[in-house]
DNA sequence: AATTAGCACTCGACTCAATAGAGTGCTAAC
DNA sequence: GTTAGCACTCTATTGAGTCGAGTGCTAATT
């Protein structure tokens, strides 16, 4: 059956009463808040219609309505109309971007925790893991006797450190030296390509029988260990604790006992990742991790040329005021791209070069 | 009045059960399961005493007792015995200390982790704010052209770093000459103790008009505001959902939303830091955040000479299973301490020499 | 043919009284 | 000093009764 215009009109009505209310719209409601010229028992109709065409559910037999998943999918689709951020939000956005910051992880983690705050629900955000970081820089900085610290800085502006002891008896120059040929070697190389030959390729430029090389070496890979396990950062979960859904101490321990199992939302994000949009929304039961099948996403990935480098989401339950959140996230996106750019310089170009 | 032996057994009774159950503990319960060889009778008039001194309290008129704040501090400091870790329970805090952690934040984080899976309660931790450190090593570190990290060390393990753009005219060798100057005179110093003189003589070294004065100094001076604003790092937060103490959404969420406000973690941290016991324990209304007059919290510092470096709570119902949190703390105490030992290698003894 | 008024019916939410049960305090007996 | 016994208190639970929002269907109206 095909959604004549009154049904749309029907149907976006109620999705948005349901939205503000978390109650269950009945069709006097409907006749009354909005004009269109109908009297309840046609709107009583038409839900019927609605309910039988999956757009609707109904919790009991002699309540109102409430929208189905397949119903918010329309919505988002093609009903809801693009709501604008308000002057403040908009200002809160920019002078949180603008500040001075230096990692990326930094950027997103701060960027995660304003769109908590403007939308109101729970956020993440989270860096990608290795496999597609370039690294830019490897030097080893001495500290003080017997101690140097080894710094990895990778194209997406990740900066890792870690501390490794080394024999008191190794000189300083001898220090620039290694760090010289480590950072010859490794840098352009994307972590994955780091190999054995490689190594082989240090090992005798360095002179195995060197033993500043083991600790050095020791101390990238810690590096690129700690570049490789993504971490994901939340804000505003306890946001949630505000909407009748969770109002439920068992509905809200659930949900916060998910947030806090990170390698799951982890795989929300690669899911998601793996669509093209710019900004992809998840409703309901879209999801593929059951638990959150009442929750919905809204993300979007951040990349450098074709390189994803982190990605922000926002989550809240399937009755999420989504064209606010799409608002904010739009403008977060402009502005987190031009921090982007500032904070990385023209590695794009550079990037493009080498291929 | 003074507690003779029968009225403290009594006591004893009533909270190890209290602790198990959150369940007020009645006279027939306590002559039942504690072979006191005592009738109910005789209990209950033992327990009207225990109220009148101020150990028991009584929800309502015709309940049982659960024990007050008093009573809790009374049986912490004289009546609970001390229990004993579980083999895995060791074994699950040697292991996580054992992983090869370089930085000292990294390290109170994982004993955070470990501490509310043990014990089952929330955790923290934190690394006190900058008083009191001392610079390690500064040191600029080459990236690319036109970009250098600003790199700085505390004695303490802190480890910190800045990413800033430096003329791209800048020679390699300039670069590691200003690198020395700044530690060769920022080393050692408190940073408290870094001033306009000690900037000026940097200054006099390296030359006022050299365009490469001003972006490093912002760029130590973002490390050290980094190093100031000390993080605290909560866990199992989630778990006091467990507890029926936050069965109730709203006590919930307000024991959520005082978690997310670090500030005053800070505080409560900070107030107990000044006390000079190994471990301290605060118990219920004994706290000076009134929103935390409902849970107690146990914590203990972490030290290199006399600095203090970290703090690690333990956060819980004032029905807390003190024993355990404990023995938890103790065994941690050790283990980290060892690790600290390790990270830091000498510095101890270089303290104590620069006095 | 579409819309609407009207009405019987459903079902959750709320109120209120009754009841059960755990526990107390007090008195009198041991 | 201890204990058995009893009247009393207070909460938690249960079930009946009521209210109200909302539905679906039918018949009247446009």
């Amino acid at each position: 059956m095909f959604l004549d215009d009154r049904k749309k009109r029907i149907l976006q009505a109620i999705i948005d009463d349901y939205i503000n209310t978390a109650e269950p719209i009945g069709s006097r409601t409907v006749a009354r808040k909005h004009e269109l010229g109908l009297s309840s028992a046609t709107i009583r109709n038409e839900m019927a219609d609605l309910e039988e065409m999956g757009y609707l559910a109904q919790p009991h037999t002699s309540s109102g309505r409430i929208p189905s998943d397949k119903g918010y999918r329309f919505y988002v689709d093609q009903l809801m109309k693009s709501s604008e951020l308000t002057v403040e939000e908009m200002y809160s956005i920019r002078s949180a971007m603008e500040t001075r910051i230096n990692e990326l992880s930094q950027l997103l983690k701060r960027a995660s925790v304003v769109m908590s705050k403007i939308t109101r629900y729970a956020s993440m955000a989270a860096t990608p893991g290795k496999q597609n970081s370039v690294l830019k820089a490897v030097q080893v900085v001495p500290v003080e006797k017997g101690k140097a610290l080894i710094v990895v800085i990778t194209n997406a502006g990740i900066i890792k450190n870690s501390l490794v002891s080394i024999p008191e008896t190794v000189l300083p120059e001898c220090l620039i030296k290694v760090s010289n040929i480590f950072n010859e070697k490794l840098k352009g190389l994307t972590i994955d390509r780091i190999n054995l030959p490689v190594i082989r390729e240090i090992e005798l430029l360095i002179g195995s029988t060197s033993d500043i090389l083991l600790p050095v070496l020791n101390g990238v890979t810690d590096c690129i260990n700690q570049i490789d396990c993504s971490e994901v950062y939340l804000d505003g979960t306890t946001n949630m604790l505000n909407y009748p859904e969770f109002n439920d101490v068992v509905r809200a321990r659930e949900f916060l006992n998910l947030m806090d199992t990170k390698e799951l939302l982890n795989k929300v994000l690669d899911d998601i990742n793996n669509s093209s949009n710019y900004i992809n929304i998840t409703i309901g039961g879209e999801n593929k991790i059951v638990e959150m099948r009442d929750c919905s996403i809204i993300t979007t990935t951040y990349s450098l040329g074709e390189i994803v480098i982190g990605t922000i989401g926002v989550i809240g339950p399937t009755r999420m005021e989504y064209s606010k959140v799409l608002a904010a996230m739009d403008y977060m996106r402009k502005k987190v791209n031009e921090e982007i750019n500032k904070l990385t310089g023209k590695s794009t170009k550079d990037i493009k070069k080498n291929k």
